[in-house]
RNA sequence: GCCGAAGUGGCGGAAUGGUAGACGCGGCAGUCUCAAAAACUGUUGGGGGGCAACCCCCGUGUCGGUUCGAAUCCGACCUUCGGCACCA
């Protein structure tokens, strides 16, 4: 033995020498077949934790798997560099959120290169720079041109004694300014939005992506489809313009059921609707609910709350007339903003009327009931009952003939609600990129022409809260010429949101060094969709689905050729530290530095791959990852030590081959399917047989020395440093990480001899070692003749036997 | 509340209808050593029996069901984690 291992010095030495050699540099070649594999970018939050190595060193592996099996494969790091903590840690430290997020970059860049993976330093992006946010920039007007972009007036969360906008993550506790305890209100602001609505039925469709499924129903409920119908009700308030107010239903087919009628507060109508006698109360009202923070108005199980206007309205079908009252419950941003209330088939309806001593009919009886005295609200199917002509009908025939009815005499109309709501992009901040508009006295709202782009964030801005965007104080950045008149004009000073930086970056990757565009149409067409898209399951909605309504947008402009960005989706688990996910801003991060420097980046790869399966994540501990070490010493031992062959048997040379083919087998099958906890176990496994081997040296040197090839192989991907020296030491050419992924011949890899297990009434009672190729007859003969059963089977009557092909043979006796 | 995932030795986990506990940690015993560490070897779910090779019983959150056979499938419940949440 020549040496002991040194992961660090071996781990360096190979580091230095593929970046030297540019190993790892990917080009467009043609003749191998692509394979995108893209793990979801970090924030620049500081330092890499444990959770982040276990989002990269699996999909590393993974992707140096594809690279062996003969792919040509980008797998490219990135940062996603701009936004809120990068802000946070300028104020609370005195430092530019640029210095600060480039002065983590380096860090983490650093801290990646030591895992030893094979990305392409060539093709880094990193959203903040003016040459990445210039393209950002351009995808908006690209969607502002595509009538995508548009303003409108939206609230955001204000605090009033800080007089700052709030992010949602800094309101805490029940609705709460994170910096001074102030409860938070809402304050309205005109804002940027993209038209993601207008792809609500494209985003619903999943068709053709290999998606976790509930990812897939995460995003389904996120767009939120329902059917419906909505339908005028008659206004007779006096000096009220509008003659009708418009519900929307989903069901329809109860609307001889409503007995009271809401509106949400903000409902543009309630002051025409409220009578004298009710204004103070209704006024009232009002300001309590505005006073109320989100956190408490969407809080369930709370009672129920609301005030009579003094205005009635007519169902359009019933003709009768029902009082209008307001109430929190009822959202402004679904529907109308407005719910014709059937207490007796909808449970918040319910429990408003018995909180309001408000009439309950019921029009839809259960099947088998008379559906009189519900104790609560029946929400299933039945027959229509006390609904005029309707009675009798089932309500799936009720619901098509009341919507026939309303569409004759256009009452109203079947309609499709979603939930979804258009995407705002605009924050009140300074850490992002310029939204690249200019409005000007004469011209109104003017883009930023192409050419002037990329809007640069001005360095010198105060950035620190001022009550709105920090951006407007920077007299420098905010004034400008009108593009179209060149008369002096204002500059947008929001910036964007960061998910638009991340909703483009997999495209940038391709082609990093594109100066007239924000990628190179052919590369992007060579590379994209991604194959394999890994990342933490917290992605479902936002981000992943941010990405596919950009790509839909882009493919509609014929910017790109596919519609979909990630054809197959990973989630890895979450890594939990004292109870909470780990991550920076919840304090509880392990760095993995210590560890690296004590057992080697191998070692700390395996150990995340070993404890258990990628999906589960789980409870950070390191009680294990001396063994993974352990291993990685007893490999290195096992190949660096002389083999030597003493007495060579056929039989246990057929046993070595078999073996070896079968792990071959089992780590390739593993590695597919993202099973890297058993893949090891594979390896660990092989290994303490070559050990058995090696002590009694039953195998010939050949037949050792080429299973010790294919088991390095394996290895390359998990250990590449440990694998890369053993290669070199046993004489092979450099580099191992450019060897094809061994083959594994079936023949060999097939069991010739199984055990065979024998029960009585689903019990094991015997066990019996016979050819695998046994056939039914002989393994049932064999089963029944077997000494060790005459006890369980004499005197007694054999009424079945079971066999199961090269697992079982059950006696069934009575 | 709804949706989804999970619950197996002292611990991480393996087995997805057919030998429960692979692999690893930890423990115990041993080898080496003046000693310790490291390394290596053996052993290790619980209970009972046998001088012994071994043998028997129990055991996968709880209760029930389906099946020749259930950790695995079905039903109810409990616990933990993730997501969504008054969506008319």
């Amino acid at each position: 033995m020549a040496q002991n291992y040194n992961p660090q010095e071996i781990e360096k030495k190979w580091q230095q020498k593929w970046a030297a050699d540019h190993i790892y540099e990917v080009k467009e070649s043609s003749k191998r077949p692509k394979f995108y594999a893209l793990t979801m970018f970090p924030y620049t939050s500081g330092d890499l934790h444990i959770g982040h190595w276990y989002a990269m060193a699996p999909s590393d592996v993974y992707a140096r798997f594809k690279r062996m099996q003969g792919c040509n494969v980008l797998h490219p790091m990135g940062f996603d560099a701009f936004g809120l903590p990068a802000e946070n840690a300028a104020i609370s430290r005195g430092i530019h959120p640029y210095e600060w997020t480039m002065k983590n970059i380096e860090n983490m860049r650093r801290q990646l290169r030591s895992m030893g993976a094979i990305y392409d330093w060539n093709r880094e992006v990193i959203t903040c720079l003016p040459d990445y946010y210039k393209w950002t920039q351009w995808f908006f007007l690209k969607l502002y041109h595509a009538g995508l972009a548009y303003r409108a007036e939206a609230p955001v969360n204000w605090c009033p004694k800080c007089q700052t906008v709030l992010a949602n993550e800094q309101v805490v506790g029940e609705g709460l300014c994170e910096r001074c305890g102030t409860p938070v209100t809402k304050k309205e602001l005109k804002q940027w939005f993209f038209r993601i609505t207008k792809y609500a039925e494209k985003l619903l469709d999943h068709n053709g992506l290999d998606w976790p499924e509930r990812i897939k129903v995460m995003q389904k409920n996120w767009v939120g489809k329902r059917e419906g119908a909505e339908i005028s009700f008659w206004l007779e308030h006096e000096g009220v313009e509008q003659k009708e107010i418009r519900v929307f239903t989903t069901r329809p087919d109860t609307i001889f059921g409503v007995t009271f009628f809401l509106l949400a507060p903000e409902h543009p109508l309630v002051s025409q609707l409220t009578t004298p006698e009710h204004k103070a109360e209704v006024d009232k009202y009002i300001a309590w609910c505005r006073r109320q923070t989100e956190y408490e108005r969407v809080a369930l199980g709370r009672e129920k709350t609301g005030v009579f206007l003094g205005s009635y309205v007519v169902n359009p079908i019933s003709k009768e007339r029902v009082p209008i009252w307001i109430t929190d419950y009822v959202l402004p941003t679904y529907g109308t903003g407005a719910v014709m209330a059937v207490p007796a088939h909808d449970e918040r309806d319910l429990e408003f009327a018995r909180k309001f001593k408000l009439p309950v009919r019921t029009v839809i009886a259960p099947p088998g009931g008379t559906g009189e005295e519900l104790a609560e609200a029946y929400i299933g199917p039945g027959a229509m009952v006390n609904s005029g002509e309707f009675s009798g009908l089932p309500s799936e025939q009720g619901y098509e003939a009341i919507c026939a009815l309303l569409k004759k005499k256009r009452w109203g109309k079947r309609i499709i609600v979603y939930r979804l709501r258009d995407w705002l992009i605009s924050r009140q901040r300074y850490w992002g990129a310029p939204i690249p508009m200019i409005y000007c006295d004469k011209c109104g709202v003017v883009p930023v022409p192409e050419e002037d782009l990329p809007v640069l964030l001005p360095p010198d801005a105060e950035f620190k809260p001022t009550g709105e965007s920090p951006l407007k104080y920077c007299q420098s950045f905010v004034n400008t010429t009108c593009p179209k008149c060149s008369g002096p004009a204002r500059r947008e000073t929001d910036t964007m949101d960061t998910f638009m930086c991340s909703s483009w970056y997999f495209l940038r990757y391709t082609s990093p060094e594109t100066k007239n565009a924000p990628f190179d149409a052919a590369k992007v067409k060579y590379w994209l969709p991604v194959d394999l898209y890994t990342g933490g399951a917290e992605h479902a909605v936002m981000h992943l689905f941010y990405a596919r309504f950009f790509t839909k947008a882009l493919k509609d402009m014929d910017l790109v050729d596919f519609d979909e960005p990630f054809t197959r989706l990973f989630n890895q688990g979450t890594i939990i530290y004292h109870g909470d996910k780990m991550s920076k801003s919840r304090g509880n991060v392990i760095a993995p530095d210590e560890y690296v420097a004590k057992l080697g980046a191998d070692a700390v790869r395996g150990y995340l791959m070993f404890v258990g399966p990628w999906e589960l994540g789980g409870e950070w501990n390191d009680r294990g990852i001396v063994g993974v070490s352990r291993w990685l010493n007893r490999v290195w031992n096992l190949v660096t030590a002389d083999y030597t062959s003493r007495v060579v048997y056929p039989e246990a040379e057929k046993e070595f081959l078999h073996l070896t083919h079968k792990t071959i087998k089992e780590v390739t099958a593993d590695l597919a399917k993202l099973r890297f906890n058993t893949m090891l176990s594979s390896l660990m496994e092989f290994t303490n047989y070559l050990s058995k081997v090696k002590e009694s040296g039953v195998v010939s040197g050949s037949l050792w020395g080429e299973a010790i090839s294919y088991f390095l192989l394996l290895l390359a991907p998990t250990a590449p440093h440990l694998a890369e020296e053993l290669w070199s030491r046993t004489g092979h050419h450099y580099s191992i990480h450019n060897q094809p992924w061994p083959e594994y011949d079936e023949e060999l890899a097939k069991e010739e001899e199984i055990t065979l297990v024998i029960q009585v009434n689903g019990k094991l009672r015997d066990k019996v070692l016979v050819p695998a190729s046994i056939s039914e007859i002989e393994a049932k003969e064999l089963a029944l003749g077997r000494e060790r059963l005459k006890a369980y089977i004499d005197g007694k009557q054999v009424t079945r036997v079971i066999y199961i092909p090269k697992r079982v043979v059950n006696i069934v006796v009575k």
